[in-house]
This record gives structure tokens, sequence and C-alpha cells, in this order.
RNA sequence: CGGGGACUGGCCUAAUUGGUUAAGGCACUCGGUUUGGGACCGAGAGACUCCGGGUUCGAGUCCCGGGUUCCCGACCA
């Protein structure tokens, strides 16, 4: 993609009022835009950003046999009565239509996908089951706040499992906190597994936090094996059940998963019933399991960054390469580094080219920072006096000439 | 939902504390110069100062009401 054909600005200042810095990061590079307090556009930076996040939690939902689906964000009310929750919800976003029905902007998916079952599971035959979504929640939160961290318009990826038994619906969620781990270490954010209150659904849950001084959470980390434990069900007393000692620190935390069993909650109050093999009618089980990506593109920048922008980890950058064409007034700088581009884009390489003209080589440096992209290739007059080019991490201070022949071998590591 | 702050061209800010034609920087347009860490010169365009009411000879500035937003707290399936 070149530079000056992209619906990309970034600006050189930003308000100082919003502190969180995946807030003012984000829209300083370009990458989003707030519409209302705890809502988002993303320009198309940030949308490759989000794509890619969403992209890694598909490829682990699929692994472990969840089919992708898509339910609606505006839902019947009655479905809401059913479950109690159109009174009790409080961040429920109750919309009225023009013909003076109510309806609700879907917080969360059970009353869609509970019904749902129902035509899909009836025999002990049709289990276990699970489907998934990537889809945008609305929330009503008392008070939005963090950038992207609590929004009351989020992209979130909610799973729900069907299962005969406790025994298999617990096996299933072990298997949903196994994929967990694998797809936010895959995210660049090392997420701690943290046992969790079950708030109105169950007795327990378990969250996946990430250890930042903007969490909202605090959490208590077992010091021999980092297994956490949430404030709200933490004790005194408390012994790590994976260790066996009662050595603990205190940290701040953002919640980026959490996973539930749901036993039979909603199946009970949607009749979601199935033949068992002696015949006798019995509650379907139910399991559910949330990540939100937009929240984890925020606790990656919370995570991922320096004084002068963003760092993004490989998996999710928005490209692979920034290449730079420094002396854009020399032809043979444009000629150059016009090459480099189409042979990265002909080997599928993902590449921002910087072909914008008239602008000082400070500018297209000081961009390229606060991007953040990974690779960073400078073509200018220097370079090409030795016919070489300039490579540099995002994450590193050390950039080295090479052979222009030699970057593709460079950048695969 | 409680408490506190803020709101001025697309963005960031200023305006003698009530004074006349709302100022500057970024970005934008035109011309010129410049090219390894957010260059420079000249010219230009761009504003019902969040909205409504009030006080006053005079309101961006003070008062009342509303809205939006940020921060702290409460809340967080």
């Amino acid at each position: 993609m070149k530079q000056s054909d992209y619906f990309l600005k970034t600006q050189k200042t930003v308000s100082g009022e919003d502190t969180a810095v995946n807030a003012k990061l984000l829209e300083q590079a370009g990458f989003v835009q707030k519409v209302l307090a705890g809502v988002y556009s993303y320009l198309p930076l940030g949308m490759r950003v989000l794509s890619k996040i969403e992209n890694i939690i598909r490829e682990e939902m699929d692994a472990i046999g969840a089919n992708e689906i898509l339910m609606p964000a505006m839902q019947p009310k009655e479905n809401w009565q059913k479950t109690e929750r159109w009174d009790s919800l409080d961040v429920l976003f109750k919309v009225k239509s023009a013909h003076g029905y109510e309806l609700a902007l879907g917080p969360t998916h059970e009353e869609i996908v509970t019904p749902m079952a129902k035509s899909l599971i009836s025999s002990y035959r049709d289990l276990p089951k699970s489907v998934y979504q990537i889809q945008t929640k609305f929330r009503d939160e008392a008070r939005a706040k963090s950038g992207l961290m609590r929004g009351r318009e989020f992209r979130m990826k909610d799973l729900y499992s069907f299962h005969a038994s406790e025994e298999d619906l617990s096996q299933y969620y072990l298997q949903v906190a196994q994929a967990y781990t694998r797809i936010f270490q895959r995210l660049g954010i090392p997420a701690l597994y943290v046992e969790a209150s079950g708030g109105s659904f169950s007795k327990y849950s378990h969250e996946f936090q990430v250890e930042t001084p903007q969490g909202e959470d605090l959490v208590y980390v077992c010091n021999g094996c980092n297994l956490g434990v949430n404030k709200e069900i933490f004790t005194d007393d408390k012994k790590c059940t994976n260790c066996d000692t009662h050595d603990y620190r205190e940290t701040h935390a953002s919640e980026v998963g959490n996973i539930f069993e749901l036993k039979t909650k909603f199946s009970d109050s949607f009749d979601l019933k199935y033949s068992a093999e002696d015949g006798s009618l019995k509650p379907v089980l139910m399991g559910c399991y949330g990540i939100g990506p937009s929240r984890c593109m925020g606790v990656i920048v919370e995570e991922h960054h320096d004084d002068n922008g963003i760092i993004w980890p490989i998996e999710i950058a928005p490209f692979k390469v920034h290449l730079i064409a420094l002396n854009s007034d020399n032809s043979e700088v444009t000629d150059s580094a016009e090459k480099i581009y189409q042979n990265l884009q002909a080997q599928g390489v993902e590449v921002l080219y910087d072909d914008r003209e008239n602008l000082s080589p400070g500018q297209k440096l000081a961009d390229s920072d606060l991007i953040g992209i990974p690779y960073r290739v400078v073509i200018s007059t220097k370079t090409l006096e030795q016919n070489k080019l300039e490579l540099k991490q995002r994450s590193s201070d050390a950039a080295v000439l090479i052979d222009q022949d030699q970057l593709l071998e460079n950048i695969s590591k």
C-alpha cells in the first residue's frame, strides 16, 4: 500500500485530556477516531490490526471445533424478559422503534443462541456442540474509559457450548482455556489465568487478566505458579489451588477474556432440553466464553509502546514492513524504493510504502515510529551510494545497512 | 450513578480576568527554498467561541438551565 493513497493522517498534537496511552497513541497515529465516549471508528490502519486480532481468535476457535455464526445486535425484548434481564441488567441498551415497540441492543447473546439451539439440539446424539461469533456488542456503561479498554460499543468474540453432562462441559471448558492461552500468547499479551466469581451465572469462572497499571481489576497472583485470584473472591488465608502456597502478590490487571460454566441457567429459561439415551428429558448444559478483540487492541498498545509511539507485535501489526523513501526528490531513490516495494508485494510481504513527496526526513521517520510497524526499511541517497538499504526494527535502536537482495531473509526471522 | 475539571476554525492552544475587528501553531491551498529525526520564507482560505436563557453600554470571559467530554469513585454478564 502506498501511503500517498492511504486514508491516513497522523497528528502532531493530541489533547491532553485523554490520559490513557492507548487512546492517545491510537488516535494520534491514525488508527481510530473517537465518535462518542467509548465509541470509536476504525480507520484503515486500525481496521487491519483489529482484523488480525480477530483472525487469530478465529483460527484458534476453529481449531477446537467451534463453528462460526453471526447473531444480530438487535434483539427481541421478550427474550430478555424471559431471562429476567430486561430490568436487572443495567448496562442494557433499550431501543424504542419509530413504531413504538422496544428492543435490546445485544450486550451478550445467551438470549439469542439458546433459543437458536432449540431447533438444532434435541437428542444426546446432537451433543456436544459449540458455536461462536465475532460481533459488535453494546453496553451502556455508566462510565466509558481508557480508550478502547472500556467502550459502550465494542468488538467481542463470544463462544457458546452445549453439553449432555457436567463432565463433558468441564472438559471442554479446559480446552477453551488452553485455546485462550494460545490466543493471548500470539497476541503478545501474556495473560494470567485467574480464578473469579461467576457473577450471576455460576459459582465460579476464570478470567484472563493482563497485568497493567491501566487495569480495572485487582488480582492476587501466586508467586509460585502465577495462577491468579480476583480480589472479589480472594481471602486472606487463600491457598493456591495449584501449588499449595500462601505467597501472593497484588497487581492491577485488565480482563481480556472470561470463561463461564453456565450449566442450565439459560437452558432452563428457554426450556432447552435433550432426550437422553434412557429416553428421559434433560436440560442441556451450557458454557460461555468471551474475548474482547477491541479491548485487546487497547491493552496491546498499553503494553507495547515507547515515547515515540506504538511497537506492534509482529502477528498483529498492520503491516510487516514500513518502506520509506527519504529523499523523494531524487529519482534514483524513488525508482529504487518502487522496485523494492514491488518486490515485497510480489513476495506477499505486507508493506506500507511511504512515497509521499516533499516531506522532511524527520517527519517520515517520526510518523514511522508513531505508527509502529515492526520493520523499517529506508532508502535514501546515502544508502544508495553504497547500493544498500537500511533496515531497523521498531523494537530496537540498531539500524543496519544490508544489500537490497538480502532484505527478505532478514525480515523473515 | 455521586464528586471534580473541561468545551474557542479539521487538530492543539491563546485572548490583560467584562472592553471594541477572537490571536498563534499544526494541517490545508498557491509560489519559492530545503531533504537523515516532526525545516523555512511569502501569500491565501478556514469561527454563529457546545446549545438556550439571563445580567450589562458591552459577554469567549459572569449567572441559571441543558448537552458533550475527561478524570476519581461506585458499577462491571
